[in-house]
DNA sequence: CTGAAAGCGCTAACAT
DNA sequence: ATGTTAGCGCTTTCAG
């Protein structure tokens, strides 16, 4: 490994110069730039980062924690985050909080602590007061997406609003018998997402005057087989039969279209079905959805990072996520 | 941050032995371990990896190289490649090839050469002479998924034999009218998957004593869209139908099974669709595949660079990647 | 604008 | 088995 000595002696100068013209700190002429250019670029030199960070303090590396690597919204997401921090010359490194109760302290106890990152990113993470705490005492920018986590700063979509906007595209098509697949009710506090999708549902229908009917809630695990499940359910009972159904997610969206068509039902024609999330297959299935841009949102948190890291006080770090309803083919009028 | 020295202080020992304790190099004898332990653990100490790293030249930090994160096989290797590497203590540094070409040449140019990684797992990279150079010039273990690579260990599905056993599978029902979707015929010489996958089957068929029809291979993009599309083409068109189709991943095969669906064939009475990867949308589907265990593999790349890395030359690192036909339901008698 | 030199926090000879 | 000490390869004062 070429090291920075060789680099000042080919150009002529102190390794202090070479550090300052290759790191743009401080002030160096245009000629000793141009030289140390030069040399590094002849001997193939890499600034190294252990030694760099260890001087300086700086690793040019963020931690992202995530649930799931091999979800799509999250690899989505981490997708997002990852070209733009690339883009900056950044690393990520990645910790993975399995169901393994070890490894999530882990992460939080040790991993996250080895100064081996200058920033975290905690992707649909609900963290624990304990675990907040263990972040904050990093005393390094976060960024949160998903929350509402008051001690963090938090990307977060309203899932209360989407909820209630993909609802209402239903109740605009005319439709009032509209079941729900996704939390049941006496869900979790640990993980909001399913219950805020269930209350803006719920909200949506209220305001529409419509009560909802306990037979048209079905839980489900947020796959498609649990959506495909659910759906089977309500429509194969007997009593009264929904014209909608809402899914709290894409996947659960896609797992009741399919069922529809294997009960026979048509879809739009006699069953609307409506998601949430902008999954990729949503597109092929015609699946009317509400997306929350998965993508954009990594991007969005990296830029917050760097915003964070660079001083430069970003409008990015707050604010609400954006989300746009999309009608495609799954819904029409009842 | 609380420094060695601090536990040094506490524990009544210098730092020297604080050092060895806590990385179990050189002899410590029993009572001072357990001081040290327990300094430790009182004072919440960690190591400093940038400080660790610079003394010592190990970062306990593997770089994982990937073509794509949201696409389903590569982030469930992933996914296996970081559960097995967290379970060791090992961090593991992402880089995202895309198909930006600058993206693309900054990893190997500059990324991976700032000495933040003590091994590199490629997942299913086609790398140039250039590229292999660059990862070998780095002088650090280096595993390739994929491959097969003659200047890298590399740890290989025989693509081959997995399109042979499976199109033996569909053979075995007694079909003969076979069609393919994946490569098409002039594909490139870059990506070696789809094009073994076809010849693999073009095996089957000759070994059957069947000539290919031209008509049956019908090239697809490796996506559920593009499967469907591609079965459509295939079902739809003039001429001699086929019984059976061999999708060269599932994902393809999923939207196969769709578009008979949609064209009023029954799946499998009026044809039989077989795929490959082991999906994990399979078992919903009842997809018949063969499964190349991803996962498995994510994990077996890591535990083949932690024995390079300690030493213990582990048989993990060589030989074949295992595969199983999986038959569900979408394959049947013809 | 540039150079000398003192660390950054740890590890690994080497000595004892 | 333990301590002393010299780096690891940079960055950053501090002088000039």
């Amino acid at each position: 490994m070429v090291s920075i000595d060789e680099v000042a002696r080919l150009a002529g100068l102190s390794t202090a110069t070479v550090s300052r013209a290759l790191s743009g700190r401080g002030y160096v002429s245009a000629a000793s730039r141009e030289r140390v250019t030069i040399a590094a670029r002849q001997l193939g030199y890499v600034v190294s980062s252990r030694a760099s960070s260890l001087a300086s303090g700086r690793t040019r590396n963020v931690g992202v924690v995530v649930p799931f690597l091999d979800r799509w919204f999250f690899s989505t997401v981490l997708s997002g985050v990852s070209s733009a921090l690339m883009r900056q010359g950044y690393d990520i490194t990645l910790y993975n909080i399995t169901a393994d109760e070890a490894v999530r302290k882990d992460v939080f106890d040790v991993a996250l602590r080895r100064q081996r990152v200058d920033a975290v990113i905690a992707v649909a993470i609900e963290l624990d007061e304990e675990e907040t705490e263990q972040l904050l005492a990093l005393d390094l920018p976060v960024i949160a997406i998903g929350g509402p986590n008051p001690r963090l700063d938090t990307l977060t979509v309203d899932d209360f609003a989407l909820a209630r906007l993909a609802t209402e595209h239903l109740l605009a098509l005319g439709h009032t018998e509209i079941a729900h697949i996704g939390a049941n009710p006496e869900f979790d506090i640990d993980f909001h997402i399913p219950t805020n999708r269930r209350l803006g549902f719920e909200q949506a229908l209220a305001d529409a005057g419509i009560t909802p009917k306990s037979a048209y809630l079905e839980p489900a695990d947020f796959t498609v087989d649990g959506g495909y499940r659910a759906a089977k359910q309500l429509l194969g009972r007997p009593g009264p039969r929904p014209t909608a159904v809402f899914a709290a997610s894409d996947e659960m969206a896609i797992g009741a279209v399919l069922a529809a068509r294997d009960l026979g039902y048509r879809v739009p024609e006699d069953l609307s079905v409506v998601g949430i999330d902008g999954h990729e297959l949503g597109e092929f299935f015609r699946l009317t959805t509400v997306d929350q841009f998965p993508l954009a949102q990594g991007e969005r948190a990296a830029d917050a990072v760097l915003a964070k890291l660079e001083g430069t006080d970003d409008a990015a770090a707050h604010g609400a996520l954006p989300f746009e309803l999309i009608v495609r083919g799954t819904t029409a009028r009842r």
